[in-house]
DNA sequence: GAAGCGTGGAG
DNA sequence: TCTCCAAGCTT
């Protein structure tokens, strides 16, 4: 071993990513040794986490190998989703749906109800459209290349990196959330998000090992979901703390650099929810694109910006409609809403207009309904569903 | 390239 | 309470 021992600063030995280290941005920086992929991976081996998704290192010396389609319906799953919200929707599916060909034949209907609450419901149109595509145009087998996996629907260039990596352990560069935060962190990168995405995965890629790229990709993404955080990064415990220029600037937790966030607006509506005599509420399909495509509701009028006021919506039914007190508030991504809600009491018999059903008290927990729609139904309700 | 697209948990 | 956000993709 050459080279890179402490104190000596002989730049003619320093390997090709260090040179970056010595540029003319990096100029107010001592120079720091250049991150090891095998350091990464010797933690990895040590401090991993255990997830149902994941073939462990140790495991691998058993003989189990990781399965694509656990690892694609995972990577689909994560997609800005925590671990934690993912692990029962994980184990639902994979137990009624045991491999892409099952998936492939089973109802989008199903598919929809199963993944409600999950959020982002595209990835449930998609997941049910890639598993399709891979049963009837790959023969049932995932494609290994990122090139054919980024034109699988719902596949984007994380999912098809991730996959390519962990289960085919090809050298692929992945860059999620996680590995654009260590990165920026290990190489201090100014530039704000997302205009230094480039920069992030131009720098990521020159670490990408080709010695157990899968369980690099995995472990880059463990660093930076426990230790690399967001918010107080555990520092002393990284295995490339001696790499790091954000932390030797010493305010790590501010990289990567972000523009300040636009406003959330509020945006207001009102639900009708239809209650017949025995518990049942009338529910129908939302279309098939946008919000919550797809999914199941309670009919509405529109959702309007705050300042013009919650427009009139026509009751699904006739009868006596009272307003339900409050309103019903949900935050989405891009706008908060405040829905007034109407409770109609209907009698037995009624029948459900076109385009609507009758759904039981035993079966609105198994509808595909958002969670917007779950509160708007326990408040007319009275109950939780 | 920017905007649209959910949710529940952490701090 | 409120802000932020977690393994992004599509259009």
């Amino acid at each position: 071993m050459t080279g890179l021992g402490v104190g000596n600063k002989a730049t003619v030995l320093f390997s090709p990513p260090l040179s970056r280290y010595l540029s003319p941005m990096s100029a107010s920086f001592p120079p720091l040794p250049p991150p090891r992929p095998a350091d990464l991976l010797a933690w990895y081996d040590l401090n991993h986490r255990r997830l149902p998704w994941r073939v462990a290192p140790s495991d691998r010396d058993d003989g189990v190998v990781a399965d694509p389609y656990r690892v694609w319906l995972s990577e689909v799953m994560l997609q800005q989703t925590t671990v934690a919200a993912v692990k029962s929707y994980f184990e639902a599916f994979t137990n009624r749906w045991p491999s892409v060909r099952d998936l492939a034949a089973a109802p989008e209907e199903e598919v929809m109800k199963a993944w409600a609450g999950l959020g982002y419901y595209s990835r449930a149109r998609n997941l049910k459209a890639c598993a399709e595509a891979v049963a009837r145009d790959h023969g049932g087998r995932f494609p290994e290349t990122e090139a054919a996996l980024v034109r699988l629907p719902g596949v984007g260039p994380y999912t098809a990196a991730a996959i390519a990596a962990i289960a085919f352990d090809r050298p692929a560069t992945v860059v999620d959330g996680n590995v654009e935060r260590v990165i920026a962190r290990i190489f201090a990168v100014e530039d704000p998000m997302p205009t230094a995405k480039p920069e992030i995965r131009r720098l990521a890629a020159t670490l990408t090992p080709e010695a157990r790229p899968g369980d690099y990709a995995q472990a880059m993404m463990d660093l930076g979901a426990t230790l690399c955080t967001p918010k107080k990064p555990a520092c002393a415990l990284c295995p490339w703390i001696a790499s790091c220029r954000a932390r030797a600037g010493g305010a790590p937790e501010t990289f990567p650099r972000r523009s300040p966030k636009a406003a959330r607006p509020t945006r207001v509506g009102t639900v009708h929810v239809a209650v017949r005599a025995d518990g049942a509420v009338l529910l129908r399909r939302r279309p098939p694109k946008g919000l919550l495509g797809g999914m199941s509701e309670v009919p509405g009028g529109e959702w309007r910006e705050a300042s013009l006021g919650a427009g009139a919506a026509a009751p699904p039914l006739a009868g006596a409609w009272r307003r339900v007190a409050g309103v019903v508030e949900h935050t989405f991504t891009h706008f908060h809403l405040e829905l007034t809600v109407m409770r109609g009491d209907v009698a037995h018999g009624v029948a459900a207009p076109a385009g609507f059903w009758w759904s039981a008290p035993s079966d609105l927990p198994g509808e595909a309904l958002p969670t917007v729609f779950r509160k708007a139904i326990a408040a007319g309700l009275g109950r939780v569903i």
